[in-house]
DNA sequence: TCATTGTTGACTAATCTAATAGACAAAGTA
DNA sequence: TACTTTGTCTATTAGATTAGTCAACAATGA
């Protein structure tokens, strides 16, 4: 049950992006810097995600990438399923098709609860949910640093 | 997100020994053919159960395997943990110390929450709770069958 | 025209998955 | 005791996936 690197990669890259909405294109360059992804790697995780309309890019000199659309209108559910394909645990959830005990199958009905599971938390978090969060962490840090 | 055939080979075969509880040791020979488990594969998903106290085993003659404690007392977690190991989706939710940004990232967080929605489904069901449920859409479709 | 920046496709090393095969160990039976 | 049955352990393997890297290309602004 493991996120790979893309899924992982990529949402940091869209955290950044939401985190500088309004800012005009943002370098590849500098968000592989700030949340340490290898930039060449970085580059094939757009790409989806431009397909996908999550993000915007310009080529050139001042290019660079940024949000296709606001960070409240990005569920995480969708990054992760551009970036890793279905999130279902097991193919014959969502293709019952692929084996033969589907239709009587009791594990695959808990995998089925697992998925929706996962979704619940994957569909209610949008990229501007991580903004707030982060901006909160970050005020508990600072005030902490005071004391 | 994916589960591999080892959690999933592993549950269907439990469900099995479940099922079967009380019946004195089963053949791994028997729980292949009807769980649709290749044998050869099956006896490596074994080995682990048996050293986790899930399953107790007997060689030779009129040997098998058989469920080591009752099946109210085996919780899916349990399973998953040790054919699959731990469930975390990303490694530093479980050991922050693997990367620098743990301690302010907020995706970290967002993946311990979807662990925890994991957890929450193999934590809450039992091997118990599988057999009730097939028992019951063996009923559902019996009676199906008349109509 | 040239420097900058994203885009695309090819390539690769390392690891994981899903098995398969063979020898071995223990237990019951004739 | 010898033999058969059945689980156990160790290797080996083909194929897929992961996590990158590299080089050539395409568009854009100065």
């Amino acid at each position: 049950m493991k996120l790979s690197t893309r899924g992982q990669y990529g949402t940091r890259a869209l955290l950044e992006l939401a985190l500088r909405y309004e800012e005009g294109p943002v370098l590849l360059k500098d968000i592989a810097r700030s949340q340490q992804i290898p930039l060449r790697y970085l580059e094939h995780l757009i790409t989806p995600l431009v397909a996908g309309g999550i993000l915007h890019s310009v080529r050139g000199a001042k290019g660079g990438v940024s949000l296709a659309r606001s960070p409240e209108e990005v569920k995480l559910s969708e990054v992760i399923q551009l970036l890793e394909g279905s999130i279902t645990p097991v193919e014959c959830v969502n293709n019952p098709g692929v084996c033969n005990r589907s239709k009587l199958c009791v594990p695959r009905d808990i995998w089925g609860e697992l998925k929706k599971a996962i979704d619940n938390v994957l569909e209610s978090t949008t990229l501007q949910d991580l903004v707030e969060r982060q901006k909160k962490k970050e005020q508990t840090a600072e005030s902490m640093y005071y004391i």
